[in-house]
DNA sequence: CAAACCTTGACACAGTCGTGGTAAGGTTTG
DNA sequence: CAAACCTTACCACGACTGTGTCAAGGTTTG
């Protein structure tokens, strides 16, 4: 029997046995099966499984965020159509320089004092 | 003024306005600001929420999954540490043969036909 | 065969997502 | 200045996430 059992698994990976089955379903991580259907985690699987642990909470993602990526690796069309989708235009268009986006908050700020001083002094 | 205001845009995209600041929210488009901070949507941004549409309806994603392609687009330290994590290892591991995974099924019905059987013949 | 595993499926429950609405307050323009 | 916009911030609410627990039933092994 080379391999652990959910169980066994659960215990030297820290997820609950609960969790390693959503990560199945997720299909982040399937181990192979016994003849009788019992899950049997190999060294590389208890070690993927750490190593997500790692992979979520140091960049803040979600399981259903490493599924997506997943998804964008298998499927080429998904990964083109998505990736076009985000070249077509940055999230700060071409055409509003930055120094345009950075003198916004500026201007307001102005015109909030300009406001401001006016109605302090040209009380209508 | 060369620029759709919020619910103008909202009428000629078909997301409603709250859906529009949502969307800005999510870092996907951003569209410049006028002196007073009223969002001025171009016709580059108009044609790209109409792609966006498309795009989540035709792949089944969420909101939140293209922000992520954005956010692996923009960092690239996430994306070789995602990258790495899902190379690491297929989901379904090499040792483990496809013909194996398929016949798993197949034992496990046999197995059962099996068993069934045996409780009818041999009555304990 | 009984104890201690394993399997899938279902109920539960707090938290977030996607959406709408409302409130309090600037902006624009007749 | 009043109507009709816009802004942000908050409450609401169903649906999905992440997680636990329990139930009904197979597997393994002393």
């Amino acid at each position: 029997m080379d391999g652990l059992t959910i169980n066994e698994a659960s215990e030297t990976t820290g997820w609950s046995s609960r969790m390693l089955r959503y990560i199945e379903r997720e299909g982040l991580i399937a181990p192979r099966r016994s003849p009788s259907g019992y899950r049997l985690y190999g060294a590389e699987e208890l070690q993927r499984l750490r190593t997500l642990r790692e992979l979520l909470s140091e960049h803040d993602l979600s399981l259903g965020d490493v599924g997506f990526a997943r998804r964008l690796n298998d499927d080429r069309g998904l990964h083109d159509a998505v990736e076009s989708w985000l070249e077509a235009a940055p999230s700060r268009p071409a055409d509003v320089p930055v120094s345009d986006w950075l003198r916004f908050e500026q201007e307001k700020h102005e015109r909030l004092l300009a406001k401001a001083s006016e109605q302090l002094t040209t009380t209508t």
